[in-house]
RNA sequence: GCUCAUAUAGCUCAGUCGGUAGAGCACUUCCUUGGUAAGGAAGAGGUCACCGGUUCAAGUCCGGUUAUGAGCUCCA
């Protein structure tokens, strides 16, 4: 005798055990129809599901938002069932569903080809339009290891005897004459799938993810309640790449890569302005935190990684380099190394300590090439790096002053959503438990003391300790790992680097702060492009204002106001094509140029420029001291808002 | 590194059945001196990524290499 409480709070007494969607029928026909699955407190469930007990229970519609996540699933099963019609001998292996849509990994010698996706999803048309019934089945574990390994799905065998726990049952769901394992729930037949989704590609993919093991290939596609949100989400996707850091680099003739240099950036004018943009900007916070910065070599003699133990954990992915008389070094792909070995010169107090000691460092990384993306991910990058000497005792205050100082740095370029991630002591790991506790306990703490929210990651911290990650996305939606904060117990020791303490004890070990904030200049740029379309602020923009004659009778005037505006420190350029002002107009904008300042007889004849913004606005004329005063304003306007979070 | 795809002018891209390469934009020159998102004309520009094979003949077909893209794995 059933008692069933709906959500807007009303309840049902029932004589007998009754299925979601006959609870459904009770309420309503209509309900009945729409009903795709149920929620029986908070656990979400068929339709056909039986509710025998009192419970809190919802009924989902395709209204509902966990409808999402039921209809990527069953896309994702009709996708296997019309890839098994349409290529017999095909196995099938796991389709989950993910953000914005799902996939299926098939275990197939022949190559899926991109045509292959428009007939897979005619055929998924074509099943939905069957409207075949889905039914849960419980199978018996020893019958369903039998059943599938007699049909060939060797990978559905290794699923239920490797993940499936031994004691629970295993649930198939049949729609037609396909089935497969599946922990559900599902929809009630597959015409209830709506005719929403779309493939969107195919990929390679390892057998539960472990590179060790058999490709697989992956279809990817997109599923959503309505044609309306699948509209919307494809809208969004092409405006997204319309953000590609990629292709605005190229557009705004910011850097270019080449077949000579893989994965190394040629910074061009406009983009190394934005690359000393940020670095002089760093520098500035750096050093209002209390940092000094220093600068170690490029090349380093082989022993010395050796010592640090890179050559031995990372040496594959180390480029070096060989002498005429034998030396071998290597570029350094880290600059901790060469920051423990200026730590060690000479005796240091604990007077000196904390010592953070800051490097714009470029390291040198043999990535994988099949790892390369862009500014993203290179080979050689510019880390605004830095490593704090301290305490114990100071340790959980640096980090507290970390993740404040990073924070507000990005807050400085509107990036207010920060996923910050904690990764914890892995098991390959050096130090013991009771030093792992106190490290981690700084970074959980300083979190804690912030009430900042982070996800855990356990078990992937770096074998010497553990690290804070600072994620920003970006346009196509990828997380890239900016910032990072880690504790490392490997180096001091290594390097038996050691301070005078209060007492005149010479042998006391230092804790070492790893911590980047940009993380790598060169991806933060990448970030920052997408982030703003290309459409710098001003303090930032490679070139701030464009002064643009009307007619050569200008030029001269032109190009004195160029100069005095370059002379007040403005990035100006000037155009004096023969060209229509409308032309240069557009051009400009397009290079997403600030300021654009038109001159033509009157403004000449008046000492003024007009000024129009990249939006289109139009500021009126000025002199050109009031231009130079409005330009100041917007520094000022930054400098302000950085004053402002310093002393919060 | 792995799977699949791609590589043609500075950029974006056409190029059918194998028969010595084409557009738009950009560039150069000339005309035009025009007041807020594209004025007009002419010209120049290519070892079709690279190496090899098939063929009377390869941008086109086949193999390899390199790079790039999507994803997987990795990221001190």
């Amino acid at each position: 005798m059933p008692n069933v409480t709906l959500p807007d709070g009303s309840s049902r007494q029932f004589e007998k055990a009754i299925t979601v969607h006959d609870l459904a029928a009770d309420i309503g026909p209509g309900l009945a129809k729409a009903a795709l699955a149920g929620t029986v407190d908070g656990q979400m469930v068929d339709t056909s599901h039986l509710i025998e007990r009192d419970a809190e229970v919802a009924i989902i519609t395709d209204r509902s938002e966990e409808a999402l996540e039921l209809i990527r699933h069953d896309a994702a099963h009709v996708m296997a069932q019309a890839v098994q019609e349409l290529f017999p001998g095909t196995q099938v292996t796991i389709g989950p569903a993910i953000e914005d849509g799902f996939y299926y990994d098939f275990a197939r010698e022949e190559p899926f080809l991109p045509d292959d996706l428009q007939k897979i999803e005619e055929r998924m048309r074509e099943i939905v339009g069957r409207d075949l019934p889905i039914n849960r089945e419980v199978w018996d574990r020893k019958e369903a290891i039998e059943t599938f390994r007699s049909i060939g799905e060797d990978y559905k065998v290794q699923i239920i005897e490797d993940i499936i726990p031994d004691g629970e049952e295993v649930s198939v769901y049949r729609q037609g004459d396909w089935f497969d394992v599946c922990r559900g729930p599902h929809l009630p037949s597959t015409g209830k799938l709506p005719e929403a989704f779309k493939l969107t590609k195919v990929a390679g993919a390892y057998w539960r993810g472990d590179s060790n093991n058999d490709m697989l290939q992956r279809i990817y596609g997109t599923a959503w309640r309505n044609k309306k949100e699948l509209k919307a989400y494809l809208h969004r996707l092409e405006e997204a790449q319309k953000r590609d850091h990629r292709k605005l680099g190229r557009k705004l003739d910011l850097f270019h890569f080449s077949d000579d240099a893989p994965g190394s950036v040629f910074w061009h004018p406009k983009g190394w302005t934005l690359f000393l943009q940020l670095l002089e900007y760093m520098r500035r916070r750096q050093q209002a935190a209390g940092y000094v910065e220093v600068n170690t070599p490029d090349v380093m003699d082989r022993n010395l990684w050796e010592k640090s133990g890179h050559w031995f954990n990372y040496g594959e992915h180390m480029f070096t380099t060989e002498t005429e008389d034998g030396g071998v070094y290597a570029l350094k792909p880290m600059n901790c190394p060469g920051s423990v070995s200026m730590f060690a010169q000479g005796l240091k107090s604990y007077r000196d300590l904390p010592l953070r000691m800051a490097e714009f460092g470029k390291v040198h990384r043999y990535e994988p090439s099949g790892a390369l993306f862009g500014l993203m991910r290179v080979r050689h990058f510019t880390q605004d790096d830095a490593h704090i000497y301290c305490t114990e005792d100071q340790m959980e205050q640096e980090c507290i002053d970390v993740i404040k100082l990073v924070l507000d740095i990005y807050k400085d370029f509107g990036f207010d959503d920060v996923i910050i991630k904690l990764s914890t002591r892995p098991k390959k790991r050096i130090g013991s438990d009771e030093i792992w506790d106190r490290l981690e306990g700084a970074l959980s703490n300083a979190l804690k003391v912030m009430d900042l929210d982070y996800v855990l990651y356990p078990g992937e911290g770096a074998f010497y300790g553990p690290k804070l990650e600072f994620v920003l996305r970006d346009a196509i939606g990828r997380d890239w790992q900016c910032g990072t904060l880690q504790v490392d117990m490997n180096l001091p020791e290594r390097f038996d680097i050691s301070y005078v303490d209060q007492h005149g004890d010479r042998g006391k070990r230092p804790v070492m702060l790893h911590r980047a904030l940009f993380g790598s200049l060169e991806r933060f740029i990448g970030i920052l492009i997408e982030h703003y379309e290309g459409k710098f602020p001003v303090w930032l923009a490679p070139v701030q204002a464009a002064v643009l004659n009307i007619s050569e009778k200008q030029s001269d005037y032109v190009s004195e106001v160029t100069q005095r505006l370059q002379a007040g420190g403005l990035r100006v350029i000037s155009d004096l094509r023969n060209e229509k002002v409308g032309f240069k107009i557009r051009e400009h904008s397009l290079q997403a140029v600030p300021y654009l300042l038109v001159v033509g007889d009157r403004e000449m004849a008046n000492g003024e420029v007009a000024v129009r913004t990249q939006s289109g606005e139009d500021l009126g004329t000025m002199s050109i001291d009031d231009f130079l005063a409005h330009m100041l304003l917007e520094k000022v306007g930054r400098r302000s808002e950085q004053e402002r979070s310093k002393v919060a």
